[in-house]
RNA sequence: CGGGGUGUAGCUCAGCCUGGCAGAGCGCUACGUUCGGGACGUAGAGGCCACAGGUUCAAAUCCUGUCACCCCGACCA
């Protein structure tokens, strides 16, 4: 390709709208435009990069044994019903109506139209285990898309899904697809860490994210350096600070005016937080849940729905609030009445708190579990910080920040169920299958491939993602022995099957030489009459900065060499 | 949805407070000089100052409303 043809323009400043790197640098190296927020058009450097994700994607999934599909993006909003989601998933998802006035969505994922796929074709045990996925585009109108690629409305997403007889047979499945991602992401050049991850009230066994960390990712990610327990901040298991033991006390009503925060509460009563307990309220499924945790935590609103096994749990609004006459900064479970009670261990097991009164500015000291109030419900459903002891083996544990790359899950039989993929065993006996779903997104990776594979002066492409194998600036092209060092070369790579991306525009010296660092392409030849009086062409290691001359014959290989090695 | 910020040339921004000809740098076009790390000169093109309404002799500038974009939070199969 040559730079004077290709509709590409690079930018000396970042748009102001960019915050990421990759972000930034996605604009000035110009591989996207934007058209309106969460939606980008990528311009023809850009697409490669994005087919090249695309391509080892692809390989890697064949190669684990996955056959490729396609699937409409548009969905007959029927199947969402019958599972449940259409109302689930809410406003993220977007819908239309045909000319008959039939409803539509446009899908944000495919589990319901990869089982209905799946059921037309599955019959018998003999057809399983099988694994479909699709490189397909998706559509959720979240609420606030960011960080240019990182997350958007429209995107592609690589889905798959696995179908087996049973749940042993899935876990060679899962493995299998956990497998391919690893590599996916070594060959693409993101560094990510497999976490576990929360796999919600639905159902499901495990559920791994695979996290590319960095400071910039909206997920938090809690590690043991102790045993390398990895886990997202949903899922994290740990063991809470112990509580100060003691023999039961009897409760005693206190005058605690405008004491309202625990924080102000126990430095009132001179009393540690962690001998408060906290009330708080939410509403589970649109029903009221009083919620009763240790005064030094803080509630983990997922656990708390798979422990109530809730499709959704939301904090109570005020109007709730107000006619079931709670008092907020002086409500206990004491004496509470007309909703369930969840309660956290740490709540339960640790002896004279200080608890509401359920009266303004009066609190109790001295409360205790089963003797002042009882616990319908007794779960783990404490958020996990830094510091925390690590639930295996005491470590503190860090937080890091990250950036969701893929996931890997153990959905079960829930959407067999609902959609019908069911099988005949061997004793004639109609079974669902057994799924698990596997997803990666494509341009989220092209931000992480960036964020991870950039310099001062720009990106410093994987070789496996490089849009071209071999940039090549060519200076001072009207000299005759310029423009038939390149031709020699362009043959000669050219027979080597590397892909060029040839400079021939009548700029500068500086500024191709900036462009070629900033669009980031792994391998840089200079032809000029410079290198030529030295001997050939000027190789030059976009990572290393290492530069030398070499010979137009030897050319290929020593670029073939700098590809292979990184 | 809550909080904050920004909308002026393709990009980065000044001008707004204190109303009075629409500006700069980069980029773009032409010509010339340059020619190995974002060169220089000359001459140009390019604007619904986000939109709507109001105040005023006069609005990019003041007032009201709306929209868009970005950031933080909430949300996120």
């Amino acid at each position: 390709m040559r730079m004077s043809k290709l509709m590409l323009k690079t930018l000396r400043e970042p748009p102001s709208e960019a915050e990421l790197v990759s972000h930034k640098l996605l604009l000035r190296a110009g591989l996207v435009t934007p058209f309106a927020a969460g939606l980008y058009s990528f311009t023809p450097f850009g697409w490669r990069a994005l087919r090249r994700i695309e391509t080892i994607i692809r390989e890697e999934m064949d190669l684990s044994g996955a056959q490729e599909v396609h699937l409409p993006a548009l969905n007959p909003i029927e199947m969402w019903e019958q599972t449940g989601r259409a109302e689930a998933m809410g406003q993220t998802l977007f819908r239309l109506a045909d000319r008959k006035e039939r409803g539509f969505i446009l899908g944000p994922t495919h589990e319901e139209g990869m089982s209905l796929l799946a059921s037309r074709h599955i019959q018998s045990y003999r057809d399983l285990p099988v694994t479909l996925y699709q490189i397909q585009t998706k559509f959720r109108d979240e609420p606030r898309p960011r960080g240019g690629l990182v997350r958007l409305r429209e995107f592609t997403m690589k889905d798959a899904y696995s179908f087996d007889t049973g749940w042993d047979t899935l876990d060679a499945s899962y493995d299998a697809a956990f497998e391919a991602y690893v590599r996916i992401f070594r060959r693409a050049g993101v560094p990510v860490i497999p976490v576990a991850a929360d796999s919600g009230a639905i159902g499901g066994k495990d559920s791994q994210e695979f996290v590319f960390l960095t400071d910039d990712g909206e997920d938090e990610v809690l590690l043991c350096p102790g045993c390398g327990y990895a886990a997202n901040a949903e899922k994290a298991e740990f063991t809470p600070p112990p509580a100060i033991a003691g023999e039961p006390l009897p409760a005693e009503r206190v005058h605690t005016p405008g004491q309202r925060t625990i924080a102000d509460l126990a430095r009132f009563l001179g009393v540690e937080e962690r001998q408060t307990v906290k009330a708080v309220f939410y509403k589970a499924d649109g029903k009221p849940v009083f919620v009763a945790i240790r005064g030094d935590l803080d509630v983990n609103e997922v656990k708390l729905k798979n422990a109530l096994r809730a499709k959704d749990v939301e904090p109570m609004d005020e109007a709730m609030l107000r006619a079931l006459g709670l008092v907020a900064g002086s409500a206990s479970a004491v004496g509470l009445t007309g909703m369930p009670i969840v309660a956290d261990p740490s709540a339960v097991e640790a002896p004279n708190l200080v608890a509401g009164a359920n009266e303004a500015d009066y609190h109790l000291v001295n409360t205790n579990h089963a003797r002042d109030w009882t616990a319908d419900v007794i779960a783990e459903i404490a958020l996990a910080r830094r510091g925390d002891a690590c639930a295996t083996c005491g470590t503190a544990l860090e937080v890091r920040r990250g950036m969701e790359m893929g996931h890997v899950f153990k959905l079960g039989t829930i959407y067999s169920e609902a959609i019908g993929v069911l099988y005949l065993d061997e004793l004639g006996e109609r079974k669902p299958c057994v799924m698990g779903c596997y997803g990666i997104g494509v341009e989220r990776m092209l931000a992480a491939v960036i964020e991870a594979n950039h310099d001062d002066n720009g990106i410093t492409w994987p070789p496996e993602v490089s849009p071209y194998d071999v940039h090549v600036v060519a200076l001072n092209l009207d000299q005759p022995a310029v423009t038939e060092a390149l031709a020699q070369l362009e043959q000669r790579l050219g027979e080597e099957k590397l892909s060029l991306l040839i400079d021939d525009r009548d700029d500068s010296a500086g500024i191709k030489f900036k462009d070629a660092d900033l669009l980031g392409i792994p391998v840089r030849v200079t032809v000029s009459p410079r290198a030529l009086e030295k001997g050939g062409v000027e190789l030059r290691d976009r990572r290393s900065g290492e530069t030398r001359v070499v010979a137009l014959d030897a050319v290929a290989a020593e670029a073939r060499g700098i590809l292979d090695r990184a």
